[in-house]
Order: C-alpha cells, then structure tokens, then sequence
RNA sequence: GCCCCCAUCGUCUAGAGGCCUAGGACGCCAGGUUCUCAUCCUGGUAACACGGGUUCGAAUCCCGUUGGGGGUGCCA
C-alpha cells in the first residue's frame, strides 16, 4: 500500500493496523493552527526556539495560527523570569503570535475535569502502585491495539499494542501528568498540527489514545530532529553557550540566528543560504525538513551574521552604530562626519560589540594601542624621523584629501629611497593606535588635518609612554 | 533489558536507482586584489559508518552489524 506524503510515496503500514491521525489526506491548508509550548523553567536555548521557528513558519506559510503556551505548571521550577526569557527570545526573533498566551497554570481545573471524564468512560483507572500509602493516581488504559501515525517529517510510524502501556495522567498528589494537561490544552487550543521535538515522538501514541478516548479530532504530528551541541547530545537547560538570550547580547542580528536556525534541519534544496524572511516563509515547509540532528557551528553563524551585518540598509546601520558609540561613551561630532566614518567600517565590524574598539580613534584622542604593532612599526629604527618627516609633508598640502595625502607620501618614499610601507605602517599606529583598519589614506582625509598632524606629532610621547621592552 | 528513531566532507547540507569519478556553504590551505585588517575573486583539501543482499546499475531500496539519540506508569 502507498500513500502520498506531499510528493513524496511512502510505503505504510498494512491497512490493518488501524493509522490514527490522518494527515495523508489532510493537506496543511490555511486553517492549520499551530503553537509553541515551552516550559519555563529555565533560558530558552536555540534547540527551543527553532522550534519555535518552525511553528512560525508554517502557519505564516500556509496563513493559518500560531500561538504559544507557556507550561508552567511545575510550580518548582517555572519563574517568571523564564516565562519573560521566553516573550524576548520570541520578541527579539520576530516570532509574532496570532492569540493571547495560554499559561497552563491556569487551566488546571480543566485537566482535572478531563481526568473525571475519563474515568467515567472507563478510560482510565485510580491505583495506588505497590500500595506506596502515597494515595491513588489515576491512570489512562491504552486501547491495547497496534497503533500507528504519519508523522510530517519522519513519515510513518507505528508501535505494537504490547509496547504501548498505560500511564498516569494525575499523580497521586492530585497535580495533573504532563500528557493530559498537554492533550487536553492543544484540544482546547483547536491546535491541528504539533510541531515539537524529537524526544516527543514516543509520547504520541499516548497523547494519540488520549485524543481517541475524548473523542477529539486528531492533530498532525512533525517532530523536528534535535540540535545537539559539541558533544553531539541534546542542548540541556546546562548548555550555558545556546542561550537565546545571550546571542541578543552579543551583539548578533536577530534575522541572521533566524536564517541560520532555519537552515539546521530544512534546506531549500538549491544553494541558496542566505534568506531573506520574506524568502523563507514562502518556501518554508515540512516536506524539506530532515530528520537527523544537527549541530550548531558558530563559526559558520558568525560568517553569516556578518553577511547580514554588511547587508544592513544604512538608515538601520546607523542607529545601531551609534548605539555602540554612545554606550562606550563616544559622541560623534556630527551628523555629516559620522556618514563619512561608517563607510570605512561597516565591512570590516562583523559584530556590534565589537564598534566602539574599532570606532574608537575617530571619535576620540584617547584611544589604546596596540603594543604589538607600536613595538613593530614605531620603535623600529628610523621610523619617529620618517614620521616626523612625512608630518612635515602632510602639513604642507594644500588639500587634506586621499590622492593628495597618498602622493604625498609616496614622493617623500621615493625620495628616501624607502618602501611606501615604510611610512605607511608608521602612520596607522600613530594616528588610529592599531595594526589594520581602513584604506589609510580615506582614513586620514576624514580623520581631517588637526587631529592626523596632531596625534603625528605626539607619537614620539606615545612611544616612550609606553615604556619599551626589550 | 525491551521498544522506537537516526547515520553523505571537521560542521550545515544537496541527493527521492543511472544526471554522482557525489554538488554547495562554513572552516582550512594556496594564489589574486590592496598600504594593513576585513571584504571580494580564483584554485585546492575533505564525505556516502561497516557487511551482506535486490538490480544491468545503489549514496539512494531490503536485511544485519556498529555507533549515536529518544522512550520505557507518577519530569516536561
């Protein structure tokens, strides 16, 4: 027997187990209602969210909903904190949702209720296991038959009736089990796709009984591989490196976590990496999601930041560059100065924390240097005298501009017989401090007249300041 | 123990029996551009876990092994 998954065939199982849910037939269309369902009780982490993600994509793929609920029944380790961790991430990820959150804290009676009401069909029995004294639990009887379902991205799926045994929905303390306040809220939440993780799949057979024995309609089930971390296991809440959290304040771009975590586990299936987010929620779809787990690699996230940093519209640029100054206590001079410094930096910044260092030294005299490159390019025999020499050149033009600064010094290279590099170098670390940088001459024409010859004329001080070694 | 899932370069992946002497990206190496760093361009390095089948033909299908992951009546 076949059956059709999106254009794919698949073989099922024989037509004798019964297949529960019935998502072969049942296209995601625009009624899909689709949610995120974390538990708060500690910092979302990126294995999380791209859930979170997922679920987004789908239903503005396909126009349907996307709503959260926050799990926070376990009194014990659920804070507010978390919960408020939770709304940034998603916040910060643009991860928009269509109705109020549910707190399942809230709708405890229900579950209750529906625990009542499965004991009163029959579905389910009070027991006290191995008489513990620690008063009865209830617990749901599984219809003892094969079981199966066509999961949307690991296909079908199916567990015999003697693998599949009961389990408690209300613990003896009287507090509702994970799998009926689970069910029973996605049944009231109309949810009809779950997109969760991989360590759910077990869990549906259970949650899929459940369903049956309320009678409810199925949902679609897709259970999204994990992302593991070096050590090629699960992200735990003790990852301490995949906070959400911490790469909103490291600097990174939200869009570029968003494109990159996309990426872990769906492709478009041509070489296309970098997406847009317009690009993505219109060829975002289960079909294209694989089912093995992925790592995170920073350095290949860095990369794609930065293509993302160096795509920024200038108008957003700027905001955040400056941003970065004022926080390190940089003020731009002025509006016409700062447009002529950002060019020189925006392709080589490839976070923001990392502005203001590179900003420094146009924005204020007293910036560091670099002690590596003052001992390699300012100590060096003869360099102060060639500097001095150049300073005197400089002083000389006419017009402080790029080719006039750049003839300059190389007629003076000429004339002493010495490498442009040899005046060059000497430069850059009397006047920015550091080893690399900008294109020099553009550098010093907008750096401007006073404050090149100035600092120029103050490297002999620097020099000694810095006391030499060696 | 039992059940389920997964397995392509170091990493993310393309691949739906012949288009694969396996493509792209990050990284790495070499070169180019340049005053440096960064960017950019060119070239290179590197993988179908293993063993059996099925087939004229397998990375692609089947079985097994190994490895990893998940679940297994009071975590979510």
């Amino acid at each position: 027997m076949l059956c059709i998954r999106g254009s794919r065939l698949w073989r099922c199982p024989s037509a004798r187990s019964r297949l529960l849910s019935a998502p072969m037939n049942t296209a995601l269309t625009s009624s899909v209602r689709c949610r995120f369902a974390p538990s708060p009780t500690g910092n979302v982490h990126i294995g999380n969210i791209r859930t979170a993600i997922y679920n987004w994509l789908v239903a503005r793929h396909h126009g349907g909903k996307f709503l959260l609920r926050i799990e926070d029944t376990d009194r014990e380790r659920s804070t507010p904190e978390a919960v408020q961790g939770v709304l940034n991430a998603m916040d910060w990820l643009g991860l928009t949702i269509d109705e109020e959150p549910v707190y399942q804290s809230t709708r405890r009676e229900a579950h209750l209720a529906m625990a009542e009401q499965l004991l009163a069909s029959g579905h389910a029995y009070k027991e006290d296991k191995g008489n513990t004294g620690r008063g009865e639990a209830v617990i749901f009887r599984m219809p003892g038959e094969d079981m199966g379902f066509d999961d949307l991205v690991k296909g079908p799926l199916r567990k015999a009736a003697a693998d599949l045994k009961d389990f408690v929905i209300v613990r003896s303390d009287g507090n509702p089990v994970f799998h009926l306040s689970n069910v029973a809220d996605d049944i009231a939440m109309n949810i009809n796709l779950v997109i969760r993780g991989d360590d759910h799949v077990e869990n549906t057979y259970r949650h899929l009984a459940l369903y049956q024995a309320l009678g409810a309609p199925l949902p679609s089930f897709a259970h999204l591989p994990m992302i593991v971390n070096h050590q090629g296991k699960p992200y735990s809440k003790r990852d301490g490196d995949a906070y959400v959290g911490d790469f909103q304040a490291k600097g990174y771009l939200p869009e570029a976590l968003f494109n990159f975590l996309v990426l872990l586990g769906w492709s478009p299936g041509d070489d296309r990496e970098f997406l847009s987010r317009e690009e993505l929620v219109a060829l975002f779809d289960l079909d294209r999601v694989g089912s093995n787990p992925a790592q995170f690699d920073l350095v290949k996230f860095e990369n794609l930041n930065g293509q993302y940093m160096r795509a920024l519209p200038d108008s957003d640029y700027k905001t955040q560059f400056t941003a970065c100054l004022a926080e390190a206590g940089l003020i731009p001079d002025d509006d016409a100065y700062l447009d002529r410094v950002i060019p020189l930096l925006k392709e080589r910044i490839k976070k923001w924390p990392d502005t203001a260092e590179q900003a420094h030294y146009f924005f204020s005299d007293h910036f560091s240097f670099d002690e590596k490159a003052v001992r390699k390019r300012l100590q060096r025999e003869g360099a102060l005298e060639n500097l001095l020499a150049l300073r005197e050149a400089f002083a000389a033009l006419p017009d402080f501009t790029a080719t006039a600064l750049d003839e300059a010094l190389r007629n003076l290279a000429e004339q002493q017989g010495a490498k442009p590099a040899d005046f060059i170098h000497p430069v850059r670390v009397a006047v920015t401090g550091q080893a690399g940088g900008p294109s020099l001459f553009e550098l010093l024409e907008v750096l401007g007249r006073d404050r090149v010859l100035d600092r120029m004329a103050k490297a002999k001080e620097t020099v000694a300041s810095l006391n030499p070694s060696e």
